[in-house]
RNA sequence: GCGACGAUGGUGUAGCGGCAGCAUAGAGGCCUGUGGAGCCUUUGGUCUGGGUUCAACUCCCAGUCGUUGCCCCA
């Protein structure tokens, strides 16, 4: 029965609702975030990276090229053109395999770049991780050495720094997928393997016996030596002297060989070495790193590692890369909570008070040769001169031109200091602030 | 995708099965050429839909959104 006549079901409000997942940025939350990473781009752009930009759509194909369907799921799939899908960009690190491959043999190595852009996820959106997001983030092309890895913390740690972090505020968890796999290679099956990395993932989120019932259940018999593993962290000093007291496959000791390279290039007393980091399954090939802040409270910060296969599994040369993601949303909550979220909207200069509606168009004659050079308001309110003031106040406005007839007669403007009280009058071009 | 909790002016909050109040922000006035104050006026709200009831913002159900835990985190 079609009885349903002017029925609100609620879809006229919740038409005006932003789109769940999604934020909107004020000039206040604007401000912050841009300052926030042009500061860490530039870090970057001091070691020589260089800004790139990709489109925010990518075929279906390639985006899901390296991973399986439980990352199809988490694609926004925005167009559909006969046997062609489309998706927005979920991450960096595989558009940009992209951008490389395609000019691969003309590009001179190392190829360094760095973006600050944002990205797009299909999922639940929480705290510090929402559907739509900002990653600033560095991906290095061609050498497979520790100092390339060691480049790229750098710039991690540096940018943090660069924000209002100091070294206390976070760190740094290095760990290397050959050290864990080899570590791992007696203890557990090979068939077990990916499952075995995928608890240790998440095994500093839940207890020790909650790891150990799931290793069980995972059919893994050495329980004992997988937990032993898991608490191999702390500084990579004394970490390394453990190791080398057991005795080592080949793989585990070439992952040990990798870290201690890198570990000897960036000293940094917020680097902690920690085996359970793992970084998900997808195309990490070796070293890999978290970072998080100090009492862990939020979400990972950063993270990133070493991609040797990715290149090539696109259909390029095989290149080895290396690169991280940094998220906007965790590091303004940190910041924010830290106080050190910069919060200021670029304040005018000058505010032009109109005392008269008569000398209007002098007003915005004098105003518009202002504006060539400086940030200025005028009252376009039509409001009485104490409320033009209370607003130049509210703006907390440096400096107020007042014009009236007195000074339109004499093409003068008055110029007033708001700190000092001190009034001159003048003409406009004689205005110097 | 699953679970828990929540939703009252723009914002922050109070309240009660029977008139929805306060603060703050906004607009205006006191104030027709000069200060951030003060006083006054005013705009604006119970997420959506359904049910119970004489009566629902309140109780019940569903949805939406939010927070959080799980899954996932490429």
């Amino acid at each position: 029965m079609m009885t349903e006549t002017n029925i609100n079901d609620g879809t006229e409000q919740r038409s005006m609702e932003r789109v769940k997942g999604t934020f909107d940025f004020y000039p206040e939350d604007k401000y912050a975030k841009e300052a926030i990473l042009d500061t860490l781009r530039t870090v970057a752009e001091r070691a020589n990276f260089k800004w790139v930009e990709t489109p925010a759509l990518e075929t279906i194909k390639l985006l899901t090229r390296k991973s399986g369907d439980e990352v199809r799921d988490q694609i926004f799939v925005i167009e559909q053109r006969g046997a062609e899908q489309f998706g927005l960009r979920f991450d960096m690190t595989v558009p940009l395999a992209r951008m490389f491959l395609a000019k691969q043999k003309e590009l001179p190595k190392p190829v360094k770049w760095c973006y600050t852009t944002r990205m797009w996820r299909y999922e639940a959106p929480q705290k510090g991780r929402l559907r739509e997001f900002y990653q600033f983030g560095c991906e290095l092309f061609g050498p497979a050495t520790a100092a390339a890895d060691a480049e790229v913390i750098g710039v991690v740690i540096n940018a943090l720094k660069e924000v209002g972090l100091s070294e206390n505020d976070f760190v740094v968890k290095i760990s290397n997928r050959k050290l864990i796999q080899g570590l791992l290679y007696d203890l557990v099956p090979k068939d077990k393997m990916d499952e075995a990395l995928r608890i240790i993932d998440r095994a500093p989120k839940t207890t020790s016996d909650d790891v150990v019932q799931q290793l069980e259940k995972a059919g893994i018999r050495k329980v004992k030596e997988v937990l032993r593993l898991l608490e191999m962290k702390g500084k990579p000093q004394t970490v390394f002297a453990d190791l080398d007291k057991s005795t080592l496959n080949e793989l585990a000791r070439e992952g040990l060989a990798e870290l201690k390279a890198i570990a000897t290039l960036v000293p940094s007393p917020s680097i902690v070495l920690d085996l359970s980091v793992v970084r998900g399954l997808a195309y990490y090939t070796g070293f890999v790193f978290e970072c998080l802040d100090k009492q862990g409270k939020y979400r990972a910060l950063a993270g990133g590692g070493r991609y040797d296969d990715l290149v090539q599994l696109l259909g390029g040369e095989a290149t080895p890369a290396v690169g991280f993601a940094l998220g906007y949303s965790t590091l303004s909550l940190l910041l924010e909570e830290l106080g050190r979220l910069p919060k200021q909207v670029p304040a005018p200069q000058l505010f032009c008070v109109v005392i008269d509606e008569a000398v209007r168009t002098y007003a915005c004659t004098v105003v518009e040769s202002l504006r060539k050079k400086y940030t200025v308001e005028m009252d376009i309110m039509g409001r009485k001169v104490g409320k033009q003031i209370e607003q130049a106040n509210a703006l907390k406005v440096p400096y107020v031109l007042f014009i009236g007839p007195d000074e339109a007669k004499q093409q003068k403007v008055k110029l007033r200091d708001m700190k000092t009280g001190k009034e001159t009058l003048l003409s406009p071009e004689d205005i110097r602030l």
